[in-house]
DNA sequence: TTGGTCACTTACCATATGGTAGACAGATCT
DNA sequence: AGATCTGTCTACCATATGGTAAGTGACCAA
């Protein structure tokens, strides 16, 4: 009954363990989860994780698929308004930055996977293949017709992706900021990843 | 005798499980360590290891702290050579660059740093807080002086932090991207964020 | 020589962890 | 009603983990 994310609604079982799962890997860590922690936090016992989930690897691999799904939604989504090149980007941005708000655990987990060696990192990298793919393609074309300063497309990504997800995850750098990690901070962090990335990016001042 | 690591040539004991536990908890985490297979590593029993550090979680510590200290006396040494705006960016991005050719561990301490919870992270983001603010206010002064674009300093920093980090630090990401990890790579990487940081900051095309 | 300290070891231990085996209640099917 | 299936639970278990207690040999001062 208390679902305590929003997402899945659900409430079935395996989709209330997966939230569960999502929310303790993002935040504490896959090995520092423990399946008998998980099952107390559902009010369940840790059989019944195992019962649907045959193995913490499986959950893993679970909840690996499942945000991978989600995220890929979104942000194909926020792909799909196609627009000039700033606007474009700008729009992806933003909708990261909602999904951060709206649901931080998963971009928790998308930092947890580069931890995470091989059999995840690489199960999640290449859900968000096509992902990757369409957004290396969409820079270069926007470089090709001059809209955007010339880059590597794949390390012009990379740089982005790090920056935004660091602007979002890294709470303890934050808070010895001075930040809090509060929604107005999120606002503050969007308008200055935002303008920061527009100099970067942009070739003439739009 | 085997340092394998190059840095702390001392052969002295505390000095080794430093090493080994820094690369470990680097690389596979440090929840993922255990006293164990860091004492087999080193051909050493785990109770030597607990001989030195009482307990894993000052083990921690220790690392922590002889990190923070590495890392600041590496920055702070070419933050010293003080010139005009960009130059002295890049000069601290270029040592960054170094530091993690010469010592990939570290970068991933700090990475692991910001996963951890408040103990360890709080002592880490303390011990470099001298180094935080006095980036801070370069970064601030060069605004003030119209060297750079006028951003939130603190904010600033956050982005450019993360950018390096991640462009250091996600192998998986990079693999995916087709780029293996070398050294060849790291100098196209450095390049490219040398590039994106200079068009994102400096006023005038230097 | 003896007593003590130092660096490290062997011997254990309590606890936690992921996982197996099987029971049990309720629903569904025949 | 009886058989079966589904979802969850109780009962265990092997192993790994961080940590304690106590020993051992080398060295060193008195």
């Amino acid at each position: 009954m208390p679902t305590s994310n929003g997402v899945a609604d659900e409430t079935s079982t395996p989709a209330r363990i997966l939230d569960a799962a999502l929310v303790s890997f993002a935040t504490r860590g896959y090995e520092a989860t423990s399946l008998d922690s998980l099952a107390a936090g559902l009010e369940v016992r840790k059989q019944t994780i195992l019962y649907w989930f045959p193995s913490k690897e499986v959950l893993l691999d679970a909840v690996i698929d499942r945000s991978a799904i989600e995220l890929s939604e979104a942000l194909e989504g926020s792909l799909a308004t196609a627009g000039t090149g700033w606007v474009q980007v700008e729009a992806v941005v933003r909708s990261v930055f909602r999904l951060a708000a709206r649901q931080p655990e998963l971009l928790g987990l998308v930092r947890e996977m580069g931890r995470l060696g091989p059999p995840a990192a690489t199960r999640f990298v290449a859900a968000l293949e096509p992902l990757v793919s369409r957004a290396s393609e969409f820079l270069e074309a926007e470089m090709d017709s001059g809209h955007m300063r010339r880059h590597e497309p794949r390390l012009l990504l990379l740089a982005i992706y790090s920056t935004v997800i660091g602007m979002l995850t890294e709470v303890e750098l934050l808070r010895a900021l001075g930040e809090e990690p509060t929604a107005r901070s999120l606002v503050r962090r969007r308008a200055e990843i935002l303008d920061l990335l527009r100099s970067a990016l942009v070739t003439s001042t739009a």
